[in-house]
RNA sequence: GCCGGGAUGGCGGAACUGGUAGACGCACCGGACUCAAAAUCCGGCGAGCUAAUCACUCGUGAGGGUUCGAUUCCCUCUCCCGGCACCA
């Protein structure tokens, strides 16, 4: 062992050449499965997560740092002595396939899976610890299939029903529209316009876990307050009940409302322009007609909305109050959206300034039905009373508070859930496959066509992977082992809906039995997003052109600020607008795969971790990587001048070492003590970065070729190391082997601190006069405050501003500073 | 409009619990090496004042407050970013 360690240090490269080096240390880490990991129950686990993508094609920058994070905090809990897990898979079903396969005719499936074979090798290119045994694809049967398998178990509990409900309709693509794939009342794809349509579909019920979801939220300090808020406002939000009145003359309105406690309250109905009902009304009332037709124009410009007044006109239709049976005027108001809910709106004047102020302009009755819970009188002769309170003037439900109202108005009307998960289908033509038989008793029966949303394939994907393969069940056994998910990693944008399915999931999943655990991710950390510079040049006519930034020249004044740039193909200025999200219509994004090829994975990992916090946005800089590289090159000089230096290292001896080494092994082990806290406690790589930084340009500075030099190099350059092994492991695989050592770095513990290192014979107290800096004393390390007065107040900097004053206080905050108060 | 976050050198950022503001990196400037350039190494680098790298004054978006001491806590304001938005 000894002379095959001699062998490979006689032939370390001079020069730091990623390019040889990571292909061999991926090669080891394959050959070894070195991220396989098995269920352990002698070990402490730990699952770290990162959000699975989306098979676009190729990686992007968002996912490399989400990633990078991911794996920085497996290799370092690893070293922790944890049984680590970090599975990765496919959030492969989408609408992108679909458009590339009528945009190119390639058919999804094989789109899909060349984009995964693909962007697989990119992610084993960067050095990602993951444990592929357990890859998920969503759009594989073997996943898929148990979506269907809890779709039953859910319909047997009464979790998923049918029901008839409004969607938006777009009648050229035949299909289902969620809303945000309606814009202006057209459908993304088709620029169809939108119709509602009343269709019966499946609900899941997410409203009956409402109060659970969002109780649990004030006990989840592993999450970031701001995704907590976000959830908290989406839930109270959309928590409310659905009822329907009936029409005289036949026929319901539905509405939604988040206060059925003021029910009792309604002296009106508003409906939108396009609801049926005033287009009916409207076909024989030529007013009403041009009332509507206004009300279309006006648009849905944010300045139209803006400024437009409330305005209205009654259908001359009434509804018929629920519980009362009192006769309810119905109206068209122009600030009725139909794109929103049914577009329609119970309106209780006494307790919604909108509808209040609307009353007013149209002389309609306003009817209090709730007063202040402290038993004051509410005024509503000035405006509306919006606090939830006690009910008056409501029969038999004089008394109650919001929740109890809420509580028993939805018994009453049986309240439904609002998640819908329909889609339109094609499907419903193909009598191929409506045809099938009965799974229970055999007779020919119809197949279930609607399908479910994308969001439940990444509602439990994580519960997959920690019982991947299994044929027989859903989950099995292991997933008690590994869940829950002890750190998730992934973009701001997926705060409420992905983040809140995930958690209605697995409440189903444990009502089910499926699952012990309530809350999915015990820790989530939202990365921020990757920006660059956008350039563009606008022509006197025709369309902005974007330029990317590496094809930019930035123009500097003298003083090395920028005043300008100019595109390097033909040196004329461009424009620059600030920066921005990395994307495509920008022209603004960076390929990993040509960083990579250029400087190698670690250099990319570590400028993404260095540039910035992981929470905030991370702006890309060409001089940053350029950076990132010069420190890996550095870094790799080092040991390879301590390696040339001679023979191994004589062991240390702590108690022979000179004041210049005691005070550089100090320097190493207080670098340790803060990147062990930053890594693992506060997550700032950054700051442990630039630690690490600081101690190799002391250790540049250590020149000391004695033996015990060696020795305090030898440990100090062990220790950076393994310090950085997780955030460059390439490097550091390489390295820990030319330091001397047989086994893998990714094997090897977290350092220890010696606190005995850290001690300090004697120490630099700042002094202050009226709180303003004025000179420095070198005291004993245990000296007391007296010694330190004593020592303060006589330096010569201090003297000048103290000298004739009396000395009113004297501040000592031990061992950094002391403040003399004249 | 509502909710949340932020503003620190030319730039990205650091300062962890109220205690030396500007760590680390980038850019820039100077020097060494070189015929020269690149690479590398060494040094400088908030502003003002100054012959000066001494000293001093100012300085963390603006204004005020609390404190021996404030980038950090409190109040008011400006701007920027994110989420929601005639949301029923």
């Amino acid at each position: 062992m000894q002379s095959a360690t001699r062998l490979i240090r006689s032939t370390m490269q001079e020069r730091y050449e990623p390019s040889v080096l990571e292909p061999q240390a991926q090669a080891f880490w394959d050959g070894n499965g070195s991220f396989a990991v098995a269920e352990d129950p002698s070990r402490p686990k730990y699952y770290c997560l990162c959000m699975f993508p989306y098979p676009s094609g190729r990686l992007h920058m968002g996912h490399v740092r989400n990633y990078t994070i991911g794996d920085v905090i497996t290799r370092y809990m690893r070293m922790q002595g944890y049984n680590v897990l970090q599975p990765m898979g496919w959030d492969a079903f989408g609408l992108p396939a679909e458009n590339a396969a009528m945009a190119n005719g390639v058919p999804p499936a094989k789109w899909t899976y060349d984009n995964i074979a693909y962007m697989k090798r990119q992610l084993k290119s960067l050095g990602f610890g993951i444990d592929w045994s357990r890859e998920v694809a969503t759009c594989k049967p073997d996943y898929y299939r148990w979506n269907q398998w809890l779709f039953l178990r859910m319909l047997e509990k009464g979790i998923a029903y049918r029901k008839t409900g409004t969607v938006n309709w777009d009648p050229v693509d035949q299909t289902v529209l969620a809303n945000e794939q309606v814009i202006d009342g057209r459908g993304w794809r088709s620029g169809a316009l939108v119709e509602k349509r009343e269709i019966p579909m499946y609900y899941l019920g997410i409203t009956k876990y409402a109060d659970d979801l969002l109780g649990a939220l004030d006990d989840m300090p592993g999450w970031p307050e701001r995704v907590r808020l976000m959830q908290e406002n989406w839930i109270g939000r959309s928590e409310g009940l659905e009822i329907e009145f009936d029409v005289e003359g036949g026929g319901t309105l539905g509405i939604y409302t988040t206060r059925p406690d003021t029910l009792l309250g309604v002296t009106y109905m508003a409906v939108a322009a396009e609801h049926p009902l005033a287009q009916r009304a409207a076909q024989d009332n030529p007013d009403l007609q041009q009332f509507i037709a206004e009300c279309q124009r006006n648009g849905v410009t944010e300045a139209a909305l803006e400024t437009m007044e409330k305005r209205g006109m009654p259908l001359g239709i009434h509804a018929i109050h629920p519980i009362s049976g009192e006769r309810i005027p119905v109206w068209v108001a122009n600030f009725v959206l139909m794109g929103y809910g049914t577009g329609a709106v119970m309106a209780v004047p006494a307790h919604d300034q909108r509808d209040y102020e609307f009353a007013r302009r149209y002389g309609l009755r306003i009817h209090q039905v709730v007063r202040p819970a402290d038993g004051s009188l509410a005024r509503i002769d000035e405006e509306a009373y919006l606090e939830h309170g006690t009910l008056i003037n409501s029969g038999q439900f004089d008394g109650l508070d919001f929740d109890e109202a809420f509580d028993a108005f939805a018994k009453l009307f049986e309240a439904q859930g609002r998640v819908p998960d329909g889609s339109g289908n094609p499907l419903g033509k193909d009598a191929k496959f409506l045809e099938c038989q009965c799974p229970k008793c055999g007779k020919p029966a119809r197949r279930e066509t609607d399908t479910m949303d994308t969001f439940v394939d990444s509602s439990w994907y994580y519960f997959r992977y920690a019982s991947a393969n299994n044929d027989g069940a859903m989950v099995d056994e292991r997933a008690r082992y590994w869940m829950p998910v002890d750190q998730y990693i992934g973009g701001i944008e997926h705060a409420i809906l992905h983040l809140l399915y995930s958690r209605f999931w697995t409440r189903v999943m444990r009502e089910l039995g499926l699952t012990q655990v309530e809350e999915p991710f015990a820790n989530l950390l939202t990365q921020g997003m990757v920006l660059n510079q956008i350039y563009f040049r606008k022509p006197a006519e025709g369309r902005i052109v974007y330029y990317n930034p590496a094809d930019v020249d930035v123009v500097l004044d003298d003083k090395g600020a920028p005043v300008g740039a100019v595109l390097r193909a033909d040196g004329q200025p461009v424009e620059a607008s600030g920066i921005g999200t990395m994307s495509k219509s920008k022209n603004n994004g960076v390929d990993p795969q040509s960083l990579v090829e250029t400087y190698g994975a670690d250099t990319a990992r570590l400028f993404m971790m260095f540039a910035a916090p992981p929470e905030q946005s991370l702006e890309w800089s060409d001089e940053g990587v350029e950076g990132a590289f010069r420190f890996m090159k550095r870094l790799w000089k080092a040991v390879h001048q301590h390696v040339q230096g001679g023979s191994s290292a004589a062991a240390l001896d702590r108690a022979a070492l000179s004041p210049a080494q005691r005070d550089i092994r100090r320097q190493v082990h207080e670098t340790l003590r803060k990147i062990t806290h930053d890594i693992g406690t506060r997550r700032t790589f950054n700051t442990a970065i630039a630690a690490v930084m600081e101690l190799m340009n002391a250790l540049a500075k250590f020149d000391d070729r004695s033996s015990q030099g060696r020795a305090v190099m030898q440990e100090a350059l062990e220790i950076v190391v393994l310090g950085l092994a997780p955030v460059v492991p390439h490097a550091c695989h390489a390295l820990w082997r030319e330091l001397g050592h047989a086994g893998a770095v990714i094997d090897e513990r977290w350092p220890q601190v010696d606190t005995a290192a850290l001690v300090r014979d004697a120490i630099e107290v700042v002094v202050q006069v009226n709180g303003k800096l004025r000179g420095r004393v070198t005291v004993a390390a245990g000296a007391d405050e007296a010694t330190v007065r004593e020592a303060a107040l006589a330096d010569v900097g201090v003297l000048r501003y103290i000298e004739g004053k009396p000395i009113r206080k004297f501040v000592y905050v031990r061992g950094k500073l002391a403040n003399v108060v004249v």
